[in-house]
DNA sequence: AATCTCTTCAACCGCTGGGCT
DNA sequence: CAGCCCAGCGGTTGAAGAGAT
């Protein structure tokens, strides 16, 4: 029985020979495809046009790249996926040498693997409700989560330091790939750690260029003025990066101004303003803790939050803090956020 | 060693959209 | 506009190999 496609044809289906493929390749390298249905005639092949251009572009094309994925090329289809979902051919094309096919079949046999073992639906990208297995632990109705994945999400609590780590390359950064943002939350202050990922500031009076770089040697330049700051709106910031919103621009016409939200003035710490980094949520009318970083050096930094009752906290702390989830309830349903919700966890997990 | 189960991935199937007549 | 052909795409299948029993 032939192919739907070609039922008037007698045709060999399954896998090719190596003669098949000696004498596809021959033909297309001397005389191109041309029409794919008239290949196989004029190849001298027993199959349809339809399956020599899938053996020719998944096996036989001189530029494939062979040999396992690469983590820098997982992490790719990762980001990439989260964008545009199962649209493996537009992957693909983020990975020179690398088919749909291939990008497929190792999305379904390896990475969607992985993402579910750490709790992360393969197809939203976002948390999994009600898990609970030997890489996920429940306290304080906060889910916690390995850290080897580029989840918007993540807690790392496989050592001694939590790291909450946002991947906003799909969000802010668009240009850029793989861009994790990771931080360290401390107890009992909310309390924001310089990212660790590539980041570098240059500052010039009123102005600061901060040069991001991607893992791919890909560099875009975030122009902020005095006023302007890094603004994670309300909930966004736990539930889903899509919402996180900056008041500034990157460069190349990327905007992500018209939050409605106005902007806060910065508050130096110790007169130190040049050494502030400065993280407002703001729902409405309402304010989540202002925080404040000087970062002093490689071992200790001081912190200071101030919420929207004017308490104001300093904290020291040093690498080995810990992270208390109690203190995000109490932290931030004060200052008014999460209104529609009870607590964090509703949020966190209802994406 | 034999059998069963699971995983991988090459190949197929069915559908869609574009171009041509 | 309708019908046909074709390339391309994503979902699915099944053969082959690896690992477990």
């Amino acid at each position: 029985m032939g192919h739907h496609c070609c039922s008037k044809q007698k045709v060999k289906r399954g896998l090719w020979s190596p003669e098949e493929d000696e004498k596809l390749m021959r033909h297309i390298t001397t005389q191109g495809h041309g029409c794919w249905s008239s290949v196989p005639k004029l190849a001298g092949l027993q199959r349809c046009g339809k399956s020599c251009r899938l053996r020719w572009i998944n096996y036989l094309r001189p530029d494939l790249r062979r040999g396992s994925f690469t983590e820098q090329e997982e992490r790719t289809i990762i980001d990439v996926h989260r964008i545009l979902g199962n649209r493996w051919a537009q992957i693909a094309k983020h990975l020179p040498g690398r088919t749909d096919n291939e990008v497929k079949n190792f999305w379904n046999s390896c990475i969607k693997k992985k993402l579910i073992a750490q709790g992360l639906d393969p197809n939203t990208h976002n948390l999994l409700k009600n898990k609970s297995n030997n890489s996920t632990k429940k306290s304080n109705n906060y889910t916690y989560h390995n850290q080897d994945s580029t989840s918007i999400f993540t807690i790392d609590t496989s050592t001694n330091k939590d790291i909450i780590s946002m991947d906003l390359k799909s969000t802010l950064f668009p240009y850029c790939d793989n861009i994790t943002y990771n931080y360290t939350p401390i107890v009992p202050n909310i309390e924001y750690q310089n990212p660790t990922f590539a980041w570098s500031e240059q500052r010039n009076h009123d102005t600061v260029t901060t040069t991001l770089q991607s893992q791919t040697s890909d560099q875009r330049n975030l122009v902020t003025t005095r006023d302007s700051m890094l603004d994670f709106t309300s909930c966004s910031l736990m539930e889903s990066a899509a919402n996180i919103n900056v008041s500034s621009y990157i460069n190349e016409n990327s905007m992500w101004n018209g939050t409605g939200l106005e902007p806060t003035t910065l508050n130096p710490i110790n007169g130190q303003e040049d050494q502030e980094m400065q993280v407002v949520q703001l729902q409405g009318d309402q304010q989540l803790p202002i925080i404040q970083t000087k970062f002093c050096d490689d071992q200790e930094d001081v912190y200071k939050v101030v919420n929207d009752h004017d308490q104001t906290v300093e904290k020291t702390f040093n690498d080995n803090s810990n992270f208390d989830f109690e203190f995000m309830d109490s932290a931030f349903v004060p200052c008014g956020l999460y209104t529609n919700v009870n607590s964090m966890d509703q949020l966190s997990w209802d994406c």
